[in-house]
DNA sequence: AGCTTTTAGCTAACGACGTTAGCCAGAGCT
DNA sequence: AGCTCTGGCTAACGTCGTTAGCTAAAAGCT
């Protein structure tokens, strides 16, 4: 029985992939193995069980999310940033919905968890936006939880079908980057 | 043997506030039947399965969601509406996190479907919220997109646990409402 | 009241899934 | 070559959702 040269980068990221294509609901440790090519046992060598995977999984998505988002702003500001941001972050989740969804409801364990550095990350590259912007040091805390419930809100409620009239999502989403640009240059 | 006296309603009431203590996501048949007294496969008696049930708790959860928020508008408008109207409905997904929860990700299934009617009743509720500004009628599903992307989010987000810092989150969502009634006055 | 029909509960059983235990062979090192 | 480590396997168990089929309580009818 040849060996299938796994290891654990490889099985969070089948795993990764697996999530966007049947949802984070569908994702069953049963067709992961299958996926990768193994009995599912084998899958424990790799990593430590369903909420382990969920986990890793959740933390890639974070880190490649904040690689998008951060890659996209590079070299821009103000408003530029911010839409190249909010755009750069809905597409990775609406890439890659399965893998997002692993992120929601999970507390990272402590300060050296790949979790919370790559919510960290995340966090960053959305703070860097708002310093295009003239914004009081006592208030970019408030402004970075609404740009990210913003987008959370935003991306989720379409990933799940939320938004049911006929409307143009893409314009809603545009109009609402206008609508925030100039609330925060109003600031 | 008596009977236990349960109907469709009851059962899943019981759910809903089942999941309230242990997340939907341990909200198993099991656990539901045994705090209704009962064993588990009369439960089908009652509702289709486990989708049927995650269904039905998200249409309740729905309903109550817009009596709630449309109870808090009554006879306030413009910002009062709106900050009546963002803290009822912040209210009830952090003291029903669970049963909020259960909306996440369904679709319904036709025009008649009460998940569909109780969602729509929560959009009304908002609408009303929208119609204390002065937004040109091209605008208004746009503003009513952000305005349920903001509360989703950030209700959620809170819920989740997703919010690290020590900064205040209820001075946090204060300083969104009011950013959003600045930027809604100005349109 | 007595008889019939419906139905809400039960037990038994199955299938899917996550997980653990324990075995074995391939890969790498000395 | 031989030793060790490790990544694969089969077998088995527990939990959970679900279905089938039985029975007794309730409800309806005469």
């Amino acid at each position: 029985m040849p060996r299938a040269g796994l290891d654990p980068t490889a099985v969070v990221a089948a795993g990764a992939a697996l999530a966007d294509e049947v949802g984070i609901a569908g994702l069953t440790m049963g067709l992961l193995a299958e996926r990768v090519g193994v009995r599912t046992p084998s899958l424990y060598k790799h990593v430590g069980g369903q909420e382990d995977l969920n986990r890793r999984i959740a933390a890639l998505a974070l880190s490649e999310a904040a690689d998008a988002v951060g890659g996209a702003v590079q070299g821009y500001a103000g408003r530029d940033a911010l839409v190249a941001a909010a755009r750069a972050f809905r597409a990775f989740v609406l890439e890659h919905p399965g893998r997002y969804a692993a992120t929601i409801g999970l507390e990272p364990s402590g300060p050296d968890d790949p979790l919370a550095t790559a919510s960290e990350r995340l966090l960053d590259a959305f703070t860097a936006v708002l310093r295009g912007y003239d914004i009081a040091e006592s208030d970019v805390n408030h402004a970075l939880r609404m740009l990210r419930s913003l987008c959370h809100g935003f991306a989720t409620l379409q990933a799940a079908g939320g938004f049911q009239w006929s409307t143009d999502i893409d314009e809603s989403f545009e109009w609402l980057i206008a609508f925030t640009d100039r609330g925060l240059r109003a600031l």
